[in-house]
DNA sequence: CTGCATCCGGGCCGATACTG
DNA sequence: CAGTATCGGCCCGGATGCAG
């Protein structure tokens, strides 16, 4: 992208961030270095030219380090962390159902469950969820007072919930009781009572916006 | 642009707000609304064609409202401050010297400002600072311990500064010292040293990143 | 004069084919 | 698997026209 050529701290930002699929990229090598095909696969729709573009000129930026096939964030590339936070909060109320011509990596709902669950709180249960609504199957372990997600199924889950992306998401964070998320067909093996326990962080929920209902 | 076609809050959030120009527009909109010229003057660079298309989207989009030829943030479009808040202190290492071919527009010294010196602290003195930088004077107040920054000159004055904005920002941030900021074209009139107790509010300085220098 | 709409050249984007 | 090459199309940027 063609430089803004303003003086502004958030122009400068954006000259850096604000092409297409910059940002994109950053969420994919958040959790861990990736390799180029991981990539891809995790960027539906992205041109494979675009990407080998992308990711060299972001390592030109100082955003990202490759070594041998890997690509990894640097420092300053982890430091967007934050603005990916800030633009994912802001967009939680554009979350309705997912559309049809919409796709979903399994690996997405790492990002709503710590968004949901920041933090340690000593009050959550101790819960192991496989989530099957992508290509693979997800863990989600809430133990010692903080949620992880993981890739791969669970060895003895509490609860298997199998489905569309919106419907696991939904109930997992709250947003939509067990009912409205079978009637998006979600199936739900297991007791799914101690769901109800597992509250978000109550501070930093409180610090929150857009967490209504 | 074209939606990235995600279920992912990240990517619906950037299908809103990706745009180019998008974010510099609600930049020009967060101190309050304004005229369609006035938008123009405030984003350098940009077509006139495509600032129209650009409020027409956000508008459709419900980021912004227009009153008769006046534009406004709606209140999503407000909540990207944080959104911008987090791009700009992620771009604050990028601020070196003003470049050759760069824009400056003075209403512009307001976020740095608001950024280094946020919220109250009372043991900030009482200040008034004319600072001639780009187009027309503006004028920086500190009083009740909250710092603010304001078009048109001083009545008043303590302190006048005249020059290019790196060299202006960068001594009132503290980035640069009294003689650096001359170095670069600085012209002061007036006692500068109460300049020195004019401090970033020390809880919010520490919870902060890239504050470093 | 302000607030756009139209037109046009160029560059970036997206899809596919191809290569080591 | 990890890209490179190519090409059509769309979006962007700049200039200009025009209506209220």
């Amino acid at each position: 992208m063609r430089s803004y050529r303003q003086y502004c701290q958030l122009a400068r930002g954006l000259d850096v961030v604000g092409d297409r699929w910059v940002l994109l990229i950053v969420r994919e090598l958040l959790p861990g270095p990736r390799r180029y095909g991981e990539l891809l696969d995790g960027l539906p729709g992205i041109a494979t030219n675009l990407l080998a573009e992308r990711l060299r000129t972001m390592e030109a930026n100082g955003l990202v380090t490759r070594d041998g096939d890997r690509y990894a964030l640097t420092e300053r590339g982890d430091g967007l962390r934050a603005v990916l936070r800030a633009i994912g909060q802001w967009a939680a109320p554009l979350m309705g159902p997912q559309e049809p011509d919409e796709v979903f990596r399994s690996h997405w709902i790492e990002y709503p469950m710590t968004a949901r669950f920041p933090g340690e709180d000593r009050s959550r249960p101790d819960l192991t969820i496989e989530v099957r609504s992508g290509e693979r199957p997800m863990t989600v372990h809430s133990a010692d007072g903080r949620v992880r997600v993981e890739p791969g199924p669970a060895a003895a889950p509490d609860l298997v919930l199998t489905g569309p992306p919106d419907a696991a998401i939904g109930l997992l964070t709250h947003r939509l009781t067990l009912e409205e998320a079978k009637a998006r067909g979600l199936a739900v093996t297991g007791d799914p009572r101690p769901l109800r326990r597992l509250r978000p962080n109550a501070a930093a929920a409180a610090a929150r916006e857009g967490d209504r209902r």
